[in-house]
DNA sequence: TATAAACAGGGAAGCGGTTCCCTACACCAA
DNA sequence: TTGGTGTAGGGAACCGCTTCCCTGTTTATA
């Protein structure tokens, strides 16, 4: 591999000369530019991003820190799409992207050898139950972070989320809107998850527009995967009163709901109309196609990582949370209530 | 962030002899090395990746080459599964894995940008329709390469794969036991991809073992999306010899098939039958459930990865092409045919 | 026309490691 | 005593690039 050496002899300049065409700094003559970049053509010369990242301070790589099982990751495709809108900017500015998953058993070395390898230039960590060690661990080292996604408590700042509050007060107003008055919840992990203690602020304000509350006995608890919605959703369906409605915290516990519906020969929408929250594309697919909460994850992705360029480069010394907007997308799991 | 330089001076050694404690060189007395990582411990001191790189010629990263956009990519779960793999043997070998995207517009920067950077020790590439060239590129520079999956004909050597023939031949040879004679085909694009003459020839192979053979009206074409299944199974139902099983060479396609058969309100599996090919998590989760060839996808990333790490320690020059069986899965989406 | 400012280019010191090669000492055998 | 060998440790070059700072030449300005 041709180095700025080999590049400056051919050209019969410095590699001074040949950085400062790399670097398109001003005062190099057109002429000798013109001749520097021959060379580099004529030699195929790329330069070392080693080099520049040992001399430069600067390593053109950031982290997306996935604090999670990467099984656990890669059956949400929720953070799929978050992924795609971080690659969308890295890319475009000609940075790389290290996966660095940070397994539970070993927090410690996947990725934090990473980091304080100084091998990054920053980081998107993805907010869960247990990620805060390493946004902190990351703060403490002067690197530029940002979290995306279920914000957690421990990081207020240089967070982008969704309105996790408005999406549930929108899913819940829609089923009232339709006339259910009984409606079960099947909720994510509330420990530790803000967003999970936001949709439920939002479904009980709902219900207080319309003058309910939630009842105690429709709410339960699930770990956001298909099987434990169908887990979860057993107590609902066998309630003596049963719910005409439910609104799941995530589209794969919904599709979980939706089997167990299926089993207790319950027609959806017709018996029990149902809500799910983050749109992906399985939503589509189920039959019926689930109304859900839109959350425009790949647009969550490049604004966090658009976030972070302006970290890095100094432009901002870190930011407030960012709260994108969430919609309503009416597919066919929802209709008026079975009149009793 | 300490340096070499920082652990040399607490310890009162030189450079040279951390560096050795670092590589755990002989004839470093036992009281010095305690001094050593008893400095080290008090810095926090880790060694610097970057420094490493450039001096040593081993940067610890491997690139995962994806030929398509992120956008087709993630749409994939099998591809995604093939990822968990990779990432589940660098982790273990202390390697970090970059992402690197090869779009078709910028080919010439996004990865090549990369490996001729000299960032990576490594790649594996996923191969697909034009993913060639990138693979010739690193070859070229010599940088150990793996390719997986979908295999094309340009790199016979350095691939691990599935069982493609012998996938097609049991998922049809699933429907000629349970009685059907008329069979559709539902094929990826056909251009430049092994893996999909593969599962025409284990497809064609297995009709002429029960003397039969494949009508040209009955093989169509998608692009792995479930819309194009959806697209391309329409002239199979609407064909006045409407054959009695389908099988889709991708479960995407699958799920459009399913989605088309519901229009004509067909049911599945008692008026058509359906395979597809992959066992991705949906199909679980459609109604009803899909009977398919499940690919170890996971298996096949690690063992490419495995590859990679031994072509990289120069402990193989290059390898055949290695092949993983397939399974046939049962589930409930095939039946007896309909007399007619 | 004198002189400051803009322009062009190069020398060399880092960045943080690794490694080749050298020195010094202790111990042993001849 | 001499010399060879094994052990312990250090000096310094090098990996490929960036950047600070210096020198010399033009060009604009008073």
């Amino acid at each position: 591999m041709a180095t700025i050496y080999d590049v400056a002899r051919r050209a019969s300049v410095s590699t001074t000369t040949v950085s400062k065409v790399l670097s398109n700094t001003p005062y190099v003559s057109a002429t000798t530019k013109a001749r520097v970049l021959e060379a580099m053509r004529e030699l195929q010369y790329t330069p070392s991003l080693v080099a520049r990242g040992l001399s430069g301070n600067r390593t053109y790589v950031v982290a997306l820190v996935v604090p999670y099982e990467l099984n656990y990751l890669f059956s949400d495709p929720f953070l799929l799409e978050i992924i795609r809108g971080v690659e969308d900017v890295t890319n475009e500015k000609d940075y790389n992207l290290l996966l660095s998953v940070a397994r539970k058993s070993d927090q410690r070395s996947a990725y934090t050898r990473l980091l304080r390898t100084g091998y990054v230039d920053g980081a998107i960590t993805i907010e869960t139950f247990e990620g805060d060690e390493a946004a902190r661990d990351l703060e403490a080292r002067g690197i530029a972070r940002v979290s995306v996604g279920y914000r957690s408590d421990a990081n207020p700042i240089n967070n982008v989320h969704c309105d996790d509050y408005r999406g549930a007060y929108e899913a819940v107003t829609h089923l009232l809107k339709l006339g259910h008055r009984r409606i079960g919840v099947v909720s994510g992990p509330a420990r530790f998850m803000i967003a999970m203690e936001e949709r439920l602020r939002g479904t009980q304000e709902a219900l207080a527009a319309y003058g309910l509350t939630l009842d105690p006995a429709l709410l339960v608890y699930g770990d956001f995967t298909v099987e434990s919605g169908y887990r979860a959703s057993k107590p609902l369906l066998e309630n003596p009163e049963r719910p005409t409605a439910i609104f799941a915290m995530n589209d794969r516990m919904a599709a979980g709901v939706l089997r167990r519906a299926q089993e207790y020969s319950l027609n959806v929408p017709t018996d029990l109309s149902l809500v799910g929250f983050d749109d992906i594309p399985l939503t589509g697919l189920v039959e019926p196609p689930l109304t859900t909460i839109h959350q425009p994850a790949f647009r969550l992705g490049q604004v966090a990582t658009q976030k972070l360029f302006e970290l890095i480069n100094d432009e901002l010394k870190q930011f407030e949370p960012i709260v994108l907007p969430v919609e309503l997308v009416v597919r066919s799991s929802t209709a008026l209530p079975n009149q009793p």
